[in-house]
DNA sequence: CCGTATCCAAAGAGATACTG
DNA sequence: CAGTATCTCTTTGGATACGG
């Protein structure tokens, strides 16, 4: 892969680049979400309480462009479709605790 | 201080809370370019290509009300504004490593 | 059940001109 | 220099309605 050589840059543009990708503003609920393991649509949705259908499907679709989740159906009726985290997705793991661990000594 | 009090949310509800401190679209990138010290606005403005002044200006705001920046005054002329991390602004410094850390590996 | 489509309101973002 | 004011455009949100 030729495009994989990385780009030398300094200074935060290359956190632009990334920020593109877990920077929406309801990725790193979603991934929190899927990090206990595969959740179905509507799991996702209740767990989430301020995200309505829309952007939910929005945001998982940006995610499943980026490989950071996983989407299966399943050919049932009602329809099944359940998702997950990649192993890209999962390595943002560490992103979150370390969100979740400042949170909790400075946000309350 | 009484509404110090933890609370005791699970799920992504106190994550929400968190990103609404440092999940705006330039949080990130103004703390990255201030965790190398003492910046001035156009230093910042110029280290963030594609930001601009009005943006620059409210984020800032932003940080500096919930703590994470201090904004210093100096009565010249042209005045001076410097902006540097408060104790809780730099120890977002983790969160940013992890994301970059990840960033290096999966984003390029 | 899992979405997409649509409409409308509200908030956020971008560009640029202007002021102390 | 360090912003604010203003105007415009895009994104998000909320509420359905509808299709596979």
């Amino acid at each position: 892969m030729d495009e994989k050589k990385i780009k030398k840059n300094e200074g935060p543009c290359s956190l632009i680049e990334i920020l593109k990708v877990i920077g929406g503003k309801w990725s790193i609920s979603i991934i929190y979400v899927l990090i206990s393991g595969t959740k179905r649509f509507s799991e996702i949705e209740r767990s989430i309480p301020n995200i309505n259908t829309r952007m939910l499907a929005k945001e998982l679709k940006n995610l499943a462009d980026h490989e950071i989740v996983i989407r299966k159906v399943y050919a049932t009726v009602p329809p099944t479709v359940e998702y997950n985290l990649t192993t890209k997705g999962k390595k943002l793991e560490p992103v979150i605790n370390e969100i979740y661990k400042w949170g909790l000594e400075y946000v309350y």
